[in-house]
RNA sequence: GGAGGGGUUCCCGAGCGGUCAAAGGGAUCAGACUGUAAAUCUGCCGGCUCUGCCUUCGAAGGUUCGAAUCCUUCCCCCUCCA
């Protein structure tokens, strides 16, 4: 059956781990429409490249003609995390997180089929267990077999907290997977432990245990950490497209590579293609950098924004040119750092003072020498270092 | 319930009565070099009306000429015993 290989193949690219890869050959095999699972929380709205790995991939079963069902998990997340790390993260209410889903939705359909996507809360199911089904349901487990997970054993090496209600989160997630007949579950490699107990509820359950697809982590842009909001490191899908290109731009090179697999729409060959021009010479690599910046922007925001995105950059940094749309402010006369705080040029005078001093203070091209330097009269384009810009009326 | 250890600036982590806006590292930011890449070097790294002043060391009080450092109460975390 080469189709099958075909598709299993498409399926594979990128991934990090398919477990067991001969179910889920099977189960493409019996020629049914798959049910392909994926959870969310529902505390982050703004979704960002690093959650579009997977979704790609779920695109991909779409592709084949199968069903997504994307579990917003409203329940867990209204548990809240009272654990003295995630102090800040507070418990959520209900209107806060049918707005979160309905944002994520929008995002996400970006790059889904509307069609072929379902959208379920998992209160639908796990609320109904109540305080006796959850015991039940806890009692599939050891609490040896919960410390085997690697971010729970890691803390409890390492005397961070774990609150018990962290040990129900894997197996109510799993309990999603029985609740819907999941057939596939995508996540995270970081979700491992969480999809593998989607399986074993599954079989307690008496039903055909779903496959498990890990799409490894995208990288955020500091080319370490793993991409997320907390961290500041990330891209978010409904960035301006200026900003969404220039951070594509400030990657590393080996870190674009990684992002053109996991990323691009483009074939493994194609890449491959790129990759080898680079390496010969015959390509800058910068080049490679612009197309995946271009292609990401054409993504979210359309080709034209795209093109005017590519040709903004090359202005701006190539040519040295002032961005065309910087903000404007009139201003009454004052000290120097007092003017590039109000016009948000840097967080405070103090800083305003620094960035004099390092000489990052420029005003229509010109560096300013020293703080107590008047401010000129008139408009003239203000900058601090190589991308905060503002036009600036002195009264 | 008992015993012990701990909460320091964005993060990790020193300091344990004055010389502390607080060592060192990391992150961020800026300068040089570049391809706004990496690597490297340099500087900065609480705020302000900036050679000075103000606010910070879990919270609130107190002792002292002077407290991140000592005392009291409270909150939170960890370990061991039960």
């Amino acid at each position: 059956m080469p189709d099958i290989e075909k598709a299993l193949e498409e399926i594979a690219r990128g991934a990090e781990e398919i477990i067991p890869l001969e179910e889920l050959r099977k189960k493409l095999q019996s020629g049914r429409q798959l049910t392909v699972k994926l959870g969310m929380d529902p505390t982050a709205p703004d979704i960002h490249l690093g959650h579009t790995v997977i979704l790609n991939k779920l695109r991909t079963f779409q592709k084949l003609g199968h069903r997504v069902v994307l579990i917003i998990g409203d329940f867990t997340a209204s548990i809240g995390d009272p654990s003295g790390k995630n102090a800040t993260r507070p418990q959520l209410s209900r209107d806060q997180i049918v707005a979160n889903a309905k944002t994520y939705a929008e995002q996400v359909f970006k790059i889904l089929d509307p069609k072929l996507t379902e959208i379920r809360y998992n209160s639908e199911w796990s609320e109904k267990l109540g305080a006796a089904g959850t015991i039940r349901l806890a009692s599939k487990l050891t609490v040896a077999r919960m410390l085997e997970r690697d971010d729970f054993s890691k803390r409890f090496a390492a005397n961070q907290p774990i609150a018990i209600h962290e040990f129900l989160y894997p197996l109510f997630q799993g309990y999603d997977s029985v609740a819907i007949k999941a057939d596939i579950e995508l996540g995270g490699t970081d979700q491992k432990f969480n999809l593998l107990m989607g399986r074993e509820l599954q079989k307690d359950a008496g039903m055909e245990p779903q496959c498990v697809l890990m799409m490894p982590l995208l990288v955020g842009l500091d080319g370490v950490m793993k991409m997320s909001k907390s961290k500041g490191n990330y891209i978010g899908v409904t960035e301006p497209p200026k900003e969404m290109f220039g951070k594509i731009m400030s990657i590393s090179d080996s870190l674009m590579w990684n992002y053109y697999d996991l990323l691009s729409g483009k074939t493994s060959d194609e890449i491959a293609a790129l990759k080898s021009s680079c390496l010969s010479g015959s390509m800058n690599p910068r080049d490679a950098k612009i197309e995946l910046g271009r292609e990401m922007v054409a993504r979210f925001h359309g080709e034209e924004a795209a093109k005017a995105a590519v040709e903004g950059f090359l202005s701006q940094f190539q040519k040295g040119a002032v961005p065309e749309d910087i903000p404007e402010f009139t201003l009454d006369a004052m000290p120097i750092p007092n003017v590039l705080k109000s016009a948000g040029l840097v967080a405070s005078t103090s800083e305003g003072m620094r960035m004099i001093k390092s000489g990052a203070v420029k005003v229509d091209g010109k560096a300013v020498a020293s703080k107590d330097d008047a401010a000129p009269k008139g408009t003239a384009v203000w900058q601090v270092g190589k991308r905060r810009f503002a036009r600036i009326t002195i009264k």
